[in-house]
RNA sequence: CGGGGCGUGGCGCAGUCUGGUAGCGCAUCUGCUUUGGGAGCAGAGGGCCGUAGGUUCGAAUCCUACCGUCCCGACCA
């Protein structure tokens, strides 16, 4: 891809409005661009990260027997009447009224519609268990919508619905989603800590929270120094220096994004809404259900708040909006740019290649690179008319003089 | 929703206290010179000063209301 015509926005000053490292970077590198409180648009480069997060949680939801749907953004206010939530949910939710004065809110989460979606179907044990995601833009009205993509208005978040005849089905899955969950996340660059939490709002049994250890996370997590007990503060009460509940180890204190949570939700929606099933003794049973969340925009901004310096962005592999820039720095110069676009030519058959064609000078096109954070670099320079280039890698800081013919072996 | 900021060309800001009709840096356009870390010189274009009222001969500046936005706190992927 030409990077003049890719449209990436970059900023030398921060919008004032950024307070976060990571926002800042978002908006300096072109990422994201915001439209209203909480509200963003994701640029060509966000989006690409975006999409990135998206495969990977696609990959390891359908290796696992999930299969994906989409719902509606806009709902009606029936089935929120059915569960107890239209009255429940407060002003969070986002309510308007059609032409013939309906009333419908925005999809705050769509335990109400899959619900909807699936009773008629699962009649009988025979039809469980049944797992169905989605990728989709929510909307909750947030009292204070914050640091850019960590807390919007609108976002876009995965969300799993999986039903059982069992509670050891459901377990069954609900482990598997754990396992799931922390392979997504190591694959986006980040490392988690899993959580136990309240079940807050959705409601139900167990819950369990995906955070990403950083100083800007809004929750606060007391953690075992010594053995695996793990939970939100918020719920469980202890504060540093106070003795483990399950082992000989002190709790510790640390501030964590939460980018991912999973519910086992049991009846809750099931009897509220009528999804009942004839078990294997021919008994009508509401069926069982958990449901499995991940921010994805909010993963797309904890994955650059870990990955970068104030300078610029190091992305992680699988998630880089591309895997090689190309840096050729006299735009002027015809055998600078037939070595730039042969290697570009030859590193894009099997590679996604940014090519940095503006006529910008030198210092301009270094600092916007790091700003994007690629993490492989090529420099076509002076030493271009000696059959070299530079190649930088940016996870290393490792920085080469190489011979043309030998770029497409590093990759 | 309570407390505190902020709103002036695309971005960052000064000017507001003490009213006199808008300025700086970056960006943009033209020309020349530059070309390995956000170039230099010369010239040019671009602003309902958040909105609406009010005070005044005169308002970016003073008063009132509203809107937007950010931060802190109470709720949440």
């Amino acid at each position: 891809m030409k990077q003049s015509l890719l449209f990436v926005p970059t900023l030398k000053d921060a919008p004032k409005d950024a307070e976060v490292k990571s926002h800042k970077l978002m908006a300096r590198a072109g990422l994201i661009k915001q439209t209203a409180a909480g509200i963003y648009t994701y640029l060509p480069l966000g989006h690409r990260v975006m999409k990135k997060i998206e495969t990977i949680v696609r990959d390891e939801h359908d290796k696992r027997e999930c299969s994906e749907l989409l719902m509606p953004a806009i709902q009606p206010r029936d089935l929120w009447e059915e569960s107890g939530r239209w009255s429940e949910y407060g002003p969070e939710l986002m309510r308007l009224k059609d032409r013939k004065d309906r009333d419908f809110c925005l999809g705050p989460t769509h335990e109400e519609v899959i619900t909807h979606a699936v009773r008629d179907y699962i009649n009988s044990y025979k039809k469980l268990p049944l797992a169905l995601y989605q990728i989709q833009t929510k909307y909750r009205d947030e009292l204070r919508p914050r640091f850019g993509l960590m807390r919007g208005r609108e976002f876009v978040m995965k969300d799993l619905y999986t039903f059982h005849e069992s509670d050891e089905d459901l377990n069954t899955w609900y482990e598997k989603m754990k396992v799931a969950y922390t392979d997504i996340f190591r694959r986006c660059g980040l490392e988690t800590k899993i959580v136990s939490s309240d079940t807050g709002q959705i409601g139900g049994k167990e819950a369990d929270e995906f955070m990403v250890m950083s100083e800007v996370g809004e929750d606060t997590i007391s953690y075992c120094d010594q053995g695996s007990y793990a939970a939100n503060k918020e719920f469980s009460g202890l504060s540093a220096g106070d003795k483990c509940p399950e082992c000989e180890g002190t709790i510790k204190e640390a501030k964590g994004i939460e980018v991912g949570n999973i519910f086992k939700l049991g009846t809750k929606y099931s009897e509220s809404m009528n999804a009942y099933f004839t078990d294997r003794e021919g008994k009508q049973k509401p069926v069982l259900m958990g449901c499995y969340g991940i921010g994805i925009s909010r993963t797309l901004m904890a994955a650059v708040e870990q990955h970068s310096s104030d300078n610029g962005i190091v992305w992680p592999s699988e998630i880089t909006p591309f895997k090689v820039h190309i840096l050729p720095l006299k735009t002027n110069d015809e055998l600078t740019m037939e070595v730039a676009d042969s290697i570009y030519k030859e590193l894009s058959k099997t590679n996604e290649v940014l090519i940095d064609d503006r006529g910008e000078r030198p210092g301009v096109k270094f600092k916007d690179a790091d700003l994007i954070g690629i993490p492989y670099r090529i420099i076509i320079g002076k030493d271009v008319s000696e059959g070299k280039v530079e190649f930088l890698n940016r996870y290393t800081g490792e920085k080469n003089l190489v011979n043309i013919a030998e770029i497409s072996g590093l990759i």
